[in-house]
DNA sequence: AGCACGCCGACT
DNA sequence: GTCGGCGTGCTC
């Protein structure tokens, strides 16, 4: 009897077996639709066996084999299998979590041609072709001269053209890309292209530690078309869905005649399923896309690109929690290529393999653009030069300079809303998120307090709900506010506000980006969304308004994330000839993170972070996993996690395990939240105590608990 | 995770 | 008398 052993898309760390009339290995990888309880599912092979631990009489038949998708190659299943037992999460639900969500469901994908050729018929019709038929027309001549990509004309003329035997499906023409160098690399710049070239076709994993404008970009294309130019793909991961359409585009202008795909989640399904499935096909030159991307089929990659790699956006924070960084360092190393790691302010642990030398470093500690200085920073003393609105005299001083000059300015204020709270100036009662332990955000605009973190909303309260006083009070600061204050200071400049609600309509933010860059904005006010991407020719002030909320943030990780956050902001300033000043309004000026910042010295202020961090036993000098518990009441989730520590394997001596707690935002969406923290020396000790630890938890029965393992954290 | 089965309250 | 509440148990 033939078995099938197949990885279906449930939270049971187990695969499942089915009879099957006749299979071979080669049906390894192949989608399959089996009976599973009373439902169909889609599923993956993942061996095809002659025997089974299941008793025969429990095996049932699988319904079918598809055909609609090429097995999925051994190195991916590879990529999933590791991912499922780093993470410690079952294989089907890695595998279905890669997949795109077309090929998740148990119908066949049925996806049209990819391209089209002309027939005789078609070339003779032509000219007989009515007038008005222009679709029609422009669609036969494009297929005349050559051949037509299916995504270039429509559903329906594609449809007419065929029945009338004028076109035939045909596969996708071959791909000539080259590639377009415009000008000279700097010196660095050509070292790290030779360094990570030299690699090519070998594993080696280069940290390329660039400051803004130091042109990592050019890096990433000149090593992508070396790849290209031994016949492989390249792929590039990046942090932020809204930085993808821009790089496509860059990436489309330099490598004319080559197949560049975006994979993200605003792809829509059926567009990424076809793009996964040209990925898979080998048709892709190029794959570019947010984390989910590391899990793109490619037949042959020759070199992994992971931008601004300290981004933790590459971190899943749901489902299967994986990091993509990591998982595009163990891909690399699978298929013996080289992975470039991209940053300016690296994470240290990535920052730590370079020192050590498991990682290469190769930095650009040079701005490309010849005479393009770097900002200077400058420290404003708040308890000097208090501020009045939220921006001191002398940024209020630089902004009116910027006025006059015709130059812009930027605010950064990383918090969206009117007021991050709202209080009752009587009783000190301040309103609360009723399903969130947060604060809710003053909304002034729409009139509504919102919460943050779980999106509840409600309208603002006429009185206070416990001592029904009516004098409530936004208290503190957010964009919408400063928005409001600086236009009143500043009452003939343009000021636009650019966070996440003043670009909710999709498009929009390109819209406004390209206004910015026409200079219909003087003072721009913005959060982080401002800091990522765009560059703006003519901005050369960024004023920090409110750093220090981050100084004394309970986070061991905050430290490097506002070093991160401050340097990619201030790396607007100033990007053309004019140049840019960064003012930080902090109350700690002295502070050694603002020292080192206004230095421009990463690399200082990361030596200082890691000894601390060895002195305190975090990461990189430990691993970390946590157990996390979610119950409608904070009791059961405690309890839950007493029991698992209680029944929990031995530990080994590396493995440290700590008490339950609350995770900071404890109450989340109406689940209370606690975790169990595990650090240990070895990621060894680590992964075998883990393993052990969560076929245990699986065997239990978790009651009205939800729990998750999550292995390299990010989030306390 | 689904989905069914299984026993106890308010409706045609 | 039944529709349906969600507790618990299973899925090759």
């Amino acid at each position: 009897m033939t078995i099938l052993r197949v990885a279906l898309d449930v939270p049971l760390p187990r695969t499942f077996d089915y009879r099957v009339e006749r299979a071979t290995p080669a049906d390894v990888g192949r989608r399959v639709v089996v009976p599973f309880g009373p439902r169909k599912l889609a599923g993956i092979v993942v061996e095809v066996c002659e025997s089974s631990e299941v008793p025969p009489e429990r095996l049932r038949a699988a319904h079918a084999l598809l055909d609609d998708l090429a097995p999925l190659a051994r190195d991916w299943l590879a990529l999933a299998r590791f991912t499922a037992e780093y993470y410690q999460r079952p294989l089907g639900e890695v595998i279905h979590a890669a997949l795109p969500p077309r090929l998740r469901r148990p119908e066949p994908l049925r996806l049209g041609p990819t391209a089209y050729a002309i027939t005789q018929a078609g070339r003779a019709a032509i000219a007989t072709l009515p007038s008005r038929s222009l679709a029609r027309r422009a669609a036969l001549e494009l297929a005349a001269a050559g051949t037509v990509p299916a995504d270039s004309i429509t559903a329906a003329v594609a449809r007419d053209l065929l029945a009338r035997g004028w076109m035939e499906p045909c596969p996708a023409p071959p791909r000539t890309p080259a590639f377009i160098a415009p000008h000279a690399l700097t010196s660095a710049q050509a070292a790290a292209v030779e360094a990570i070239r030299a690699a090519l076709g070998t594993y080696r994993a280069c940290l390329l530690l660039g400051i803004t404008g130091s042109g990592k970009t050019e890096v990433y294309l000149h090593v992508a078309a070396a790849a290209l130019a031994r016949g492989q793909q390249a792929l590039v991961l990046v942090p932020e869905i809204n930085l993808t359409p821009r790089l496509a585009e860059e990436f489309a202008a330099r490598f004319p005649g080559a197949r560049i795909v975006t994979l993200t989640s605003a792809v829509p399904d059926t567009e990424r399923a076809r793009a996964w499935l040209a990925v898979q096909r080998g048709e892709a030159d190029i794959v570019l896309g947010t984390r989910l991307a590391v899990f793109a089929p490619l037949p042959a990659p020759g070199i992994v690109i992971v931008d601004e790699e300290h981004d933790a956006s590459f971190k899943q924070q749901d489902g299967v929690r994986y990091s993509a960084r990591d998982l595009a360092v163990f891909r690399a190393h699978a298929a013996g290529v080289p992975v470039v790691l991209g940053s300016a302010t690296p994470s240290l642990e990535t920052y730590q393999h370079a020192l050590t030398g498991r990682y290469t470093l190769l930095e650009l500690p040079r701005r490309a653009r010849e005479g393009a200085a770097l900002p200077a920073m400058r420290l404003v003393d708040l308890r000097t030069d208090p501020a009045d609105d939220g921006v001191c005299a002398s940024l209020a001083a630089a902004v009116r300079a910027r006025l006059e000059r015709g130059e812009q300015s930027l605010l950064f204020l990383n918090r969206r809303g009117y007021a991050p709270v709202l209080v009752c100036g009587a009783c000190a009662w301040t309103a609360g998120c009723p399903r969130c332990s947060a604060h809710l955000v003053v909304h002034l605009g729409e009139r509504a307090l919102r919460c943050h973190h779980c999106g509840h909303a409600q309208p603002v309260p006429r009185a206070c709900p416990t001592c029904g006083n009516v004098d409530l009070v936004p208290f503190g600061r957010g964009t919408q506010r400063l928005e409001a204050s600086v236009a009143a200071r500043f009452p003939d400049a343009r000021v636009m506000r650019i966070d996440s609600d003043s670009t909710r309509n999709r498009g929009t933010w390109e819209a406004m980006a390209a206004s910015i860059r026409a200079g219909e904005a003087q003072i721009l006010i913005g959060t982080q969304i401002l800091a990522k991407g765009h560059d703006f020719p003519n901005l050369t002030l960024v004023g920090v308004l409110n750093a220090d909320a981050a100084l004394v943030a309970p986070d061991y990780r905050a430290p490097e994330r506002l070093f991160a956050q401050l340097m990619q902001v201030s790396g607007r300033a100033g990007r053309a000839d004019a140049p840019g000043e960064v003012l930080i309004q902090t109350r700690y000026p002295e502070h050694p993170l603002y020292q080192a910042l206004v230095r421009h010295d990463f690399r200082g202020f990361a030596q200082r972070l890691l000894e601390e961090r060895e002195q305190a036993g975090f990461p990189p000098y430990v691993y970390e996993a946590s157990l996390r518990a979610e119950a409608r009441q904070m009791a059961d989730a405690i309890a839950f996690l007493q029991r698992a520590c209680a029944g929990a394997p031995p530990l080994d001596a590396a493995v440290t395990m700590f008490d339950p707690v609350p995770l900071t935002l404890a109450r989340h969406n109406a689940w209370e939240r606690a975790q169990v923290l595990l650090q240990a020396g070895s990621r060894r000790a680590l992964q075998t105590f883990l393993r052990e630890w969560s076929d245990m938890l699986y065997g239990a029965k978790p009651g009205a608990v939800r729990w998750h393992l999550d292995v390299d954290p990010l989030e306390f």
